[in-house]
DNA sequence: TCAATGGGTATTTTTGAAAATATCATATAT
DNA sequence: ATATATGATATTTTCAAAAATACCCATTGA
């Protein structure tokens, strides 16, 4: 058993040339960016940099559910050591997205069509609550917010329908900009968190459907902006639930999930 | 400056004495018991143990909310490394009750007024929306594990009312217990696990609040029992969030809370 | 007087190895 | 033949020290 067992995608993985690593001695230079922006800093170090790409990697796919996750195999492919694996595992298991049994390591999340419904239930829940409270509170910088989300993602609903299927990670990305935009004005950021952290969950899932749901999907899409505008929240909550409902039945159709 | 400079509250830590430290090269015993309980188990680990400690000592307020979490200061009252300390702060990151910016370490989160009430409206929700599901579908098992909670709770409620205010933290544990037996029945682990996780942040800042808030609240918790039994979902709606409003003002009302 | 610079200290972050534990194949006894 | 013990191997878990970074304070120059 070689040391990439386990690894089923390569492509996004950190790449060693151009970082600065700690072994390239560089100049010390004082760097000012830092006061530029204060706080809320991502921070790129290496632990910060193999969290988002393991994530990404579990909600893409590319490491398939129920794997298991070997800190031994995967330090090297993530160019991190077996603390900092540890230390992303820690934080992915507090999210679910890889769950921790006792002494006997990680694995990544399986996937079940009762967790899926569940899954899709509290994104309805949350994303319909906040779209109300959004709808009464937003302003125009909202609104235009709304609009420009919109926008980036109607072009590239728009490249999906003409067949360029390979881009599938910028199209989510604006599909889930897009509806956070939506719900921006809610006032809480807690329950904005919460539908951002069930809305991967959700997108996982709809991963596992590969084949892009068409114009569908791209109407819901214009109409949830319509009714943005219009400040129709009951439309606009009427118009999610079918959105994810038709999601949910598109994705399990393709009878990928066994149990 | 001592080492133990941030800790406010030691009454919970650990204790060496006892515990089959990895010093003490016991024999090796195979253990059956772990056949018994084959998964959910746990795992009496040190990073575990530290875990569920600091875990409980920011909630009950042992930990003051701001605190900095210095990793040198903290891993000899908590018995760990450094290394699992930093495991620790992850996972209690990711559920935001540390907060860890760039490279700068980890703090205790912050509490304020607005925050408070942000959590108070999520777990309005969630509970309000499980609470109906649950008196769906709750069965008899379901009725009997209400009835039980409740009266651990209004035992402990009674002891309360006597005056015994030592025990506050195992009220409180029976009173999570209680409404989460209210919506055990709901059919979704993503929707109580989300409850469980707001509903322990809203215990944190009732907790600044040492008084008891009295029969009021346990009037109101015999009333979510009588709801339950005669499956009245509506009603127990009512209480629920008149309860939760009542607690956020009780709360708020000490005028602990600045911003 | 104030901002910028530099160096020394404190703290975080990462690492690689040691200790503890689980896993698996083999042997032994019932 | 099944089940239980035994030992070797693989893996996880924990630790302490090295590396990187932030922090503090005196000093310098404008």
């Amino acid at each position: 058993m070689g040391i990439f067992e386990n690894i089923i995608y390569f492509g996004f993985y950190r790449s060693c040339a151009g970082l600065p690593g700690r072994l390239e001695t560089a100049k010390k230079v004082p760097m000012k960016a830092a006061e530029i922006v204060p706080s809320e800093a991502p921070a790129e170090t290496p632990g910060e940099i193999a969290y988002r790409q393991i994530r990404r990697d579990i909600v893409f796919g590319a490491l398939v559910p129920g794997t298991r996750l070997r800190l031994e195999s995967l330090k090297a492919p993530y160019l991190v050591s077996v603390s900092t694996l540890r230390e992303v595992f820690n934080r992915l298991a507090s999210e679910r997205f890889v769950v921790a049994e006792g002494q006997r390591g990680f694995h990544v999340s399986p996937v079940s069509e009762k967790h899926f419904r569940e899954v899709a239930g509290m994104r309805e829940l949350l994303e319909a609550n906040a779209l109300r409270q959004s709808f009464e509170r937003g302003d125009l910088e909202w609104e235009a917010q709304v609009v420009a989300a919109h926008h980036k993602l109607s072009r590239m609903e728009a490249l999906m329908e003409a067949g360029d299927c390979t881009r599938t990670e910028a199209w989510k990305r604006y599909d889930g900009e897009f509806h956070g935009a939506l719900i921006a004005a809610c006032g809480s950021k807690v329950l904005m968190e919460a539908h951002r952290r069930i809305f991967d969950h959700f997108l996982r899932y709809q991963i596992v459907a590969v084949v892009y749901r068409g114009k569908a999907a791209c109407d819901e899409h214009r109409r949830l902006l319509e009714c943005a505008l219009e400040r129709d929240h009951e439309t606009a909550v009427e118009i999610l639930a079918g959105h994810i409902e038709a999601c949910v039945e598109h994705t399990l159709g393709n009878g990928l999930l066994k149990d």
